[in-house]
DNA sequence: TCGGACCTTCACATCGATGTGAAGGTCAAT
DNA sequence: ATTGACCTTCACATCGATGTGAAGGTCCGA
């Protein structure tokens, strides 16, 4: 598939599709007029950086860190040197701060719709 | 206090500070000699904004979202227009899916951690 | 053969969150 | 009175993630 394809399934833009490229965390193929070419297990390995991205981390970790996650679901055990090892600890507990942060506050937010009125809350008992 | 003492006690640029004051998510009283002046309450509430900044929320939501949360703990049913309770349930609701997606990637993390080597974990069984 | 819809690279622009430094005022201690 | 540690405003710089547009190649269908 090209870019636009590419694109379209994981909305995000063809600009930043190439700028993964250029930060590393992406390398395409290329036909034979240059074009792009991704296959197939590019959809879902977009979505994962953008959710990465999402969850704070810079394109540097990310490209760290992807090709640990990247492989399905078989663990390749042999490609992770100490130091991403490190890394991966290191963000992981820091995701873990994160989670428990968003939390607090979003649980002051709920809490804060509850009080003020009923809050469209679908679970609560009576 | 004055800029400097808050600064350090939040971990907070003065630059950033003044920021926050420039985009109306804190008002400082001033000093006869034109120094800023901040009281106790400034130190949780300044925490409040950098959790809310680092959980994703740009600054023009956080002073929208700010006003709502911020008294202690006695809510004041009055001051919430319906755009802004609008506004907090979609941040509320968008939250919890940054919460579901972090945990996620995180878990991803971790079990690969826990796969690769015993990782850590205080909490494994055996 | 032309037009339009793709694609390429390159480069400059924007935006929010920050850093940094200049030029200057205040104040407390020496 | 001077020094040093604060503070002020203003403004330009940086950084990562993006947008946008120019200048041009490719390919397909009317």
């Amino acid at each position: 598939m090209r870019i636009g394809e590419l694109s379209e399934r994981t909305g995000t833009s063809r600009r930043l599709l190439r700028y993964y490229e250029e930060q590393g965390l992406i390398v395409a193929d290329r036909l034979p007029n240059g074009y792009r070419d991704y296959d197939e297990r590019y959809v879902d390995r977009v979505r994962q950086i953008r959710g990465l991205l999402d969850a704070g981390l810079p394109t540097r970790i990310i490209k760290q860190v992807l090709p640990c996650l990247d492989k399905p679901r078989t663990i390749y055990f042999s490609d992770a040197t100490p130091e991403i090892l490190a890394t991966l600890e290191h963000e992981r507990d820091g995701m873990t701060e994160r989670i428990q942060f968003l939390t607090r506050n979003r649980d002051a937010i709920a809490d804060y719709l509850d009080a003020v009125r009923g809050g469209d809350r679908r679970d609560v008992p009576a």
